[in-house]
RNA sequence: GCGGAUGUGGUGAAAUUGGUAGACACGCUAGACUUAGGAUCUAGUGCCGCGAGGCUUGGGGGUUCGAGUCCCUCCAUCCGCACCA
């Protein structure tokens, strides 16, 4: 048996060794009595703004994964601070969520308990690891004090619209005052199709004005798909659909139309697209931003129906091609598709619609399988009048465009696929080009076989075809967006309700006279009611239905209203908290005008990229239309972004035996019949299985036998998502308690790019550890005990290895590459020893330096080194040149481009003087094989290169 | 399907942006010190080869005196896709 021993007794009987946690709790406790990182709005100081996503708190508590971006942005603060920047760097939660709301629906314990319990478990967590946020200005958006903050601009959003002539939010008062004296024939509704003088607005009641504006208003009410589930009688999201049944339960799903909030992002599509251009971010980020918003130019153009008033819009990019229509395709849901099919095709649509109502729009977009149905009806071509089958199919979406297109199948891919597969014939619009085994989707081409655009380029074919359907007044130039508005309403218990009221089935913001409500129920927050089941409402409605106190509301004049049930989504608190930041404990402002002057933008911003499109568009919706309102001063939220990568789990497996309760190693596996299993990475050293721990995990593998291969158990590996039913989650809290928070800190950056994703491996740590330990070995001698710092000058090599670091440590923290910094500070500690200096001239600025990414350790040496005041405060050293000079280099000499030998010369020798030495060098000569040399490539201070 | 990224030793990675590929670590091998080692120190460690030397940055091709880096092409893996947050 082997003989352990305890870490305890080495530490106790060495004092000076580093003893990570005394020196860890003791610093946290004096930052926390000392409020070291409270951030005072000291509007004189420069400022800087460093944020990190906040964090869902979830049950399961932070894996090792989640403080990746949290340590890269806390040492990008520690820097700034240290640099005499204000800086601000808050930490708080997105509270609420499905997962509570689900939670709550299994065990029937409050969201409020659970997520409040699974804050302080974070908080807990976050605080082991040593950040210095400031906790006074924390922020939970399931806290009334917040989220009456959140209803509040869902408010100013409801009263608002978009003027498409100055290009920015206004009141909806300022588009009353137009329809009163001009009608609405200058500000046409963004997808309406109402128009009216101002005489006829004037002769409108009441119901049909706030119809009208309904059109216009940011934030408005509209219909929409959800999943349906008849079985649980509820709405659910998408992610609790798998492979077209509920998670829960696998009962059938089907889509369903219904009510609901939107808000109306589409006006900005063209300003966030454009205002992308001045942000920081990567050009990876921008592009995904400008793929969702997915700007295109075309033009709409509409066909008629043979036998029917009906017409049928389409949206095309490529009106060019309009001769070479050969069938037009409507979404399944497209609402003509009912009404023009015959009665021989009804049956058939009918089953082709129900198969389509059971699929997401992803499976519909990922199918390779073709599938349609033909309608039965023929569209009218609108400029060669030829009639052109209407078919419906999966591939085209009703949100998208028109939810109609006219197929062009020798020049679409999609089209021809779908011509061939129902044998429609093609017509060839681009004469040799297309050759009929697929379309010819290049730009570069003469449209052909085309009336009056034949023998056009594309650009001209287009400006004719256009011009030609504008005067027949049968379609128009038209910019499409990829965009949807923002579903707002979710048939849920745990978010933010609506301040809203139904009068007539009308919907008013709690504070509108024409609600007349009393004066308590007037007032924001709409406070989220106690609940005791979370069961859906009726109708699919939500939990909220439920509560008749809730629901209804009785006015001043004895009038029972209705509230909205509905609740606010998830990004609903995460699209503004940025600002509350700055100011969390106004109780009469979301946040103060001046205050919101000063710390403006968030500097930089640290998240994943899963945000790219969701939270990271609406929070740049939000803040234009709050900026075009007058409440702050600048219309972009995030200057600068970093995404961090996501730590992946390394996980284990053991091979089961087909049929039996015996294990075999991973290197012999292939000689069985086996299943892999995960086992818990805990019981694993590396990729050996502690075959006693895994026989009491479970009572079933209590008598498992194994096979070995050289006495030992091997398990296989593989890279997956961190999560807990891989068995591969690693906890911070143990690596935190086993190495100490500066260790962690220090190896997450060590692991790689920080923007990379990488797995985790617990093994590589022990490299940092030593680093840390041989740092603290330059102060303290470990066997004697004594501290070892002197006052001594240092001398031009210890004074080249402290500027060299100082250097590359502050233009790497500018470049976030902290893994290379990591890197130097091991160089520079390396290269100390070997040069035995333990000069306080030397340590007193690398501790400085060292600061940010260890903060317990830096600020325990700072102490020790005399400093009375916290190293969060004090100067972040800065280099001098001087130190840095080299007066000769080594160079490499390559003959025809291979290296062959190195050779020194000084920086100032002339080109002529080293070529004749390099000529003259056995290794070049012997390798020049006596031949001449054609020519001598010499880059200074890089390398030299003979040609021969 | 669309969009975004990534491929370098046994492993995580570095490379001054076109100039000595593999810094810094993990792991491994050998040794020193030691009551002990999961402490510390020393040496070695991309691959092939006894050696001289050759090969090597996912595969193939190209530009260049010189390519991990630029261009073309193919392959593989990961992430996102609108109600998870």
């Amino acid at each position: 048996m082997r003989l352990f021993f305890s870490k305890q007794n080495t530490i106790y009987t060495l004092k000076m060794k580093y003893n990570f946690s005394e020196i860890e709790q003791k610093w946290k406790q004096y930052w926390k009595d000392q409020n070291t990182y409270a951030v005072s709005n000291d509007i004189d100081k420069p400022k800087h703004y460093v944020l990190d996503m906040f964090p869902y708190p979830s049950g399961a508590g932070l894996h090792v994964g989640h403080p990746l971006g949290y340590i890269a942005s806390d040492i990008y603060s520690r820097f700034k601070r240290m640099q005499g920047y204000n800086v601000l760097h808050p930490m708080g939660f997105d509270a609420f969520g499905l997962p509570a709301e689900q939670y709550a629906l299994d065990t029937g314990q409050h969201p409020a308990v659970t997520t409040e319990k699974n804050i302080a478990r974070y908080k807990e967590q976050l605080d082991n690891i040593g950040f210095s946020y400031d906790w006074s200005r924390e922020v939970q958006t399931c806290d009334p004090k917040y989220y009456k903050w959140t209803q509040w601009i869902f408010t100013q959003l409801f009263h608002s619209w978009y003027n498409t002539a100055t290009g920015k939010a206004a009141p909806i008062a300022a588009l009353i005052a137009i329809f009163e004296a001009e009608g609405n024939a200058q500000y046409p509704a963004p997808k309406g199709t109402v128009q009216f003088t101002a005489a006829e607005w004037a002769s409108y009641d009441e119901t049909t004005q706030r119809n009208v504006l309904m059109q216009y208003r940011l934030a408005y009410l509209d219909h929409a798909e959800v999943w349906w589930c008849e079985a649980l009688a509820t709405v659910l999201a998408n992610d609790e659909v798998v492979n077209g049944v509920s998670e829960r339960g696998g009962h059938p799903v089907e889509k369903r139309k219904m009510r609901q909030w939107f808000l109306r992002i589409t006006s900005y599509a063209d300003n966030l697209l454009h205002s992308l251009d001045k942000l920081e971010w990567s050009e990876a980020m921008k592009e995904m931003q400008r793929n969702w918003i997915g700007k295109s130019e075309g033009a709409q153009i509409t066909f008629g129906i043979d036998n029917s008033d009906a017409q049928i819009e389409v949206f095309t990019t490529r009106p060019d091609t309009i001769f070479g229509v050969d069938f037009m395709v409507l979404a399944p849901e497209h609402e003509l598709v009912l009404s023009i099919t015959t009665e021989e095709q009804k049956a058939a649509v009918e089953t082709y619609i129900a198969y389509v109502k059971s699929r997401s729009e992803r499976e519909r977009m990922a199918e390779k399988k073709i599938s349609g149905c033909f309608t039965g009806a023929y569209a009218i071509h609108p400029l060669s009048k030829k009639l052109i089958p209407v078919w419906i199919s999966e591939y085209v979406l009703a949100g998208y465009g028109t939810g109609a297109i006219m197929a062009v199948p020798s020049g679409d891919e999609r089209d021809f696929a779908f011509a061939q597969h129902f044998n429609i014939e093609i017509t060839n619009i681009f004469g040799t080009h297309f050759t009929g085994e697929k379309a010819y989707t290049d730009k570069n081409v003469t449209i052909e076989n085309s009336e009056f655009v034949s023998g056009m380029s594309i650009a001209d074919a287009t400006q004719a075809v256009l011009k030609s359907v504008e005067e027949s007044n049968s379609g128009r130039r038209t910019t499409n967006f990829r965009l949807r508005d923002a579903g707002f309403s979710r048939q849920r218990y745990w978010g933010e309700p609506f301040p809203i009221v139904y009068k007539n089935n009308i919907p008013y913001t709690i504070d509108e006279p024409a609600l007349d409500l009393k004066e308590a129920d007037r007032s924001l927050p709409v406070l989220l009611p106690h609940v005791d089941t979370y069961k859906p409402g009726p109708n699919g409605e939500g939990p909220l239905a439920n509560i008749d106190s809730f629901v209804n509301v009785t006015n001043n004049k004895g009038e029972v209203l209705r509230r909205e049930t509905n609740t606010m989504p998830g990004y609903a608190g995460s699209s503004w908290y940025f600002l509350r930041y700055m100011d969390p404990n106004n109780e009469h402002l979301f946040v103060q005008p001046e205050l919101a002057q000063y710390w403006n933008q968030v500097d930089l911003y640290v998240g994943g990229t899963e945000h790219a499109v969701g939270h990271l568009l609406y929070s740049r919706f939000w803040t234009k239309a709050l900026h075009d309102l007058g409440f702050i001063t600048f219309d972009e939220p995030f200057r600068k972004l970093l995404n961090q990568g996501m730590i992946q789990g390394s996980s284990r497996f053991v091979y089961r035996i087909a049929g039996t309760n015996q294990f075999v190693s991973s290197g012999l596996k292939n000689e069985y019949t086996t299943n892999a299993l995960h086992v818990d990475v805990s019981m694993v050293d590396g990729t050996e299985l502690d075959m006693e721990a895994f026989k009491n995990w479970r009572a079933e593998y209590a008598d498992a036998t194994f096979i070995l291969e050289d006495g030992k158990y091997i398990c296989g590996s593989e890279v997956e998502k961190m999560s807990k039913s891989k068995y591969n989650v690693v906890n911070p809290d143990e690596i935190v308690s086993q190495y100490g928070a500066d260790t962690f800190r220090l190896y997450e950056m060590f692991l790689g790019p920080i923007e990379m994703s990488k797995p985790w491996d617990t093994k590589g740590i022990e490299g940092v550890h030593r680093f840390l330990k041989k740092l603290w070995r330059l102060f303290f001698d470990e066997q004697t005990e004594q501290w070892l710092v002197t006052d001594e000058d240092a001398t031009k090599d210890e004074l080249k290895a402290l500027h060299k670091t100082i250097k590359k440590v502050s233009d790497d923290i500018e470049k976030f590459s902290f893994n290379t910094t990591v890197s130097q500070f091991m160089i520079v500690t390396n290269e100390l020893h070997d040069l035995k200096c333990h000069k306080k001239a030397v340590l007193e600025p690398l501790v400085c330096l060292l600061a940010p990414f260890a903060p317990h350790l830096a600020e325990e040496l700072w102490h020790k080194l005399g400093n009375e005041y916290s190293i969060a405060h004090a100067s972040f050293p800065v280099y001098d040149e001087q130190y840095l000079i080299e007066s000769s280099k080594l160079y490499p000499v390559a003959i025809n481009g291979k290296h062959r030998t190195n050779m020194e010369f000084a920086m100032e020798a002339a080109q002529d003087d080293i070529e004749k030495e390099v000529l003259a060098n056995e290794v070049v000569q012997k390798w020049m094989e006596g031949k001449p040399h054609k020519k001598i490539i010499f880059v200074k201070g890089r390398m030299i290169n003979v040609i021969v």
